[in-house]
DNA sequence: GCATTAACCACAG
DNA sequence: CTGTGGTTAATGC
């Protein structure tokens, strides 16, 4: 099957600059894998060899400190995953675990890297990926150090909210603990941030279901830290 | 000093 | 896996 990639219908900006023949090549060194909530994707301190395409699904990209677990983002699909560790280091420096059924492509390094060197649109769209997500955490690093608790989680709810799910209500995929390892918190803290929330009729929360009600004043705590 | 913030621990659903 | 209470440490009036 070598047109797979031509008819595929979740493919990134960038392989939509891709020509029917450089398709054909992707198709070739491109496997598609689904996973269920809870496999791993990729793993740190393994070797990476492919750049992964998430097409649908939810993603934690995770990596271990020297202290603990440390989530630095959570992924929805269509995005790649694995492009800085990949060409940037030899082994992966994270680890992805989906946490929705996923699936996902794994492209073959050298012909990522061939697009690349001869395709200039296709280029170009990869950097633009790649700079808004170097923007994103530049944001969140600036945020972690100098928001405090409610700051932070007022933020990652209305990340969730609106980046994810793109609902006033959603359902959380992460427990309080991996909340926690997203927000630079403890999981007790995430518990009181949110039942401090509900109290105030900010959000409603029923175990791992999230209503925002009052969405300008999350607003606001995000933003005054 | 006193208040605020949040981590750590322990224990109970 | 969660929620809560007590304790402790750091920080800033």
């Amino acid at each position: 099957m070598t047109d797979i990639c031509y008819y595929c219908k979740k493919k990134s900006k960038a392989t939509g600059k891709l020509d029917q023949k450089e398709l054909e090549i992707l198709g070739h060194s491109c496997n598609q894998v689904i996973f269920q909530k809870g496999d791993t994707i990729m793993i740190q301190d393994a070797m990476s060899s492919n750049i992964v395409f998430v097409m649908e699904g939810l993603v934690k990209v995770h990596a271990m400190g020297p202290e603990k677990e440390q989530i630095l983002k959570i992924v929805k699909g269509p995005s790649y995953l694995g492009i800085p560790t990949t060409i940037g280091a030899k082994i992966n420096e994270y680890s992805a675990t989906a946490i929705s059924k996923t699936s996902a492509c794994f492209i073959g390094f050298n012909v990522f890297k061939d697009f690349i060197k001869q395709n200039g649109q296709f280029a170009f769209e990869i950097i633009v990926e790649l700079c808004k997500s170097e923007l994103h955490y530049y944001k969140k690093c600036i945020n972690q150090v100098q928001k405090q608790g409610p700051g932070k989680i007022a933020e990652a709810l209305l990340y969730f909210s609106e980046k994810i799910f793109d609902k006033q209500n959603f359902k959380l995929p992460l427990t309080r603990n991996e909340l926690g390892d997203l927000t630079c918190t403890s999981r007790e803290t995430v518990s009181r941030i949110l039942s401090d929330f509900s109290n105030s009729n900010i959000i409603k929360v029923n175990k791992r279901n999230i209503s925002i009600l009052n969405k300008k004043q999350l607003e606001l705590i995000s933003k005054m830290g």
